[in-house]
DNA sequence: GTGTATGCAAATCTTTTGCAGTTTA
DNA sequence: TAAACTGCAAAAGATTTGCATACAC
């Protein structure tokens, strides 16, 4: 039931954000969509939903905290359901490919610096560029 | 003498190649502009050079190695001079201010998550976002 | 001189907003 | 039914491109 997600988050239940959210739910474990991206999937699903909505509705479960912008290194942005865990990303400069992972010692150095710096760590973004390796 | 940079990345050394140039030259340290804020430095300065073309030559340079490109979260790209060595940022989110830090561990931790993911680092983007620590 | 670079305006792309009509609670 | 939500079209912000002119070599 999203249902009690969208209403927990303070919003109506509606036809457009279910969709939404389904969309994001089966686009697989390491998805991350672009608003045009859920947008062509609603259009090829045959939904009617304008991409109006897909981009305030996004913007409406990311301040939710439902689900996490990125802007990786495209210059737009991304989507991906909020998971419980934090993690950071690898995007496959060849292939496109995002994979997740999480290293304790790299958050723990994190906070650190910051504090060495004279500031506390609010959040942050990792991302690695890589290929795959010539075997 | 910025000539010989430009002329060492093939390009021609123009009035308005130049006045970027040394337009990131002064910005100071940490400065991180974006393409408007080269062209508003320029105007106050009294140049009379097109935004298009900051745009232009800002992408020559990234492209010629003399600047780097970042997006850091708002989506919008901004421009350092290349500095010899590589280093991270640090993005205060209340003042904007930027630091720039470098952590041999962390460097060293992101080589050894791509290869054991099976891939090779090409170049990565960690930019801590933080805030004054309350004292 | 010739080819490259520039300025301007128009075009593109991504994202946001105004508004009248529709849906949820 | 009232308030919140939606679709569409227009607007806005960032960046790119076409083209005639100007500049570097």
């Amino acid at each position: 039931m999203d249902n009690n997600e969208l209403r927990k988050a303070g919003l109506k239940v509606t036809v457009p954000r279910l969709k939404i959210l389904d969309v994001l739910e089966n686009a697989g474990e390491d998805a991350h969509l672009s608003a045009e991206d859920v947008f062509k999937i609603l259009m090829e699903q045959g939904e009617d939903v304008g991409l109006a909505t897909v981009y305030r509705v996004l913007t409406q479960f990311e301040q939710a905290g439902l689900v996490t912008r990125h802007h990786f290194d495209s210059g737009l942005s991304v989507f991906e359901l909020s998971s419980e865990d934090h993690h950071d990303h690898m995007v496959c400069t060849e292939t496109g490919q995002v994979v997740e992972f999480y290293d304790e010692t790299i958050e723990k150095l994190q906070h650190e610096i910051a504090e060495k710096h004279g500031f506390e760590l609010v959040d942050h973004s990792l991302v690695l560029y890589v290929k795959p390796k010539k075997s």
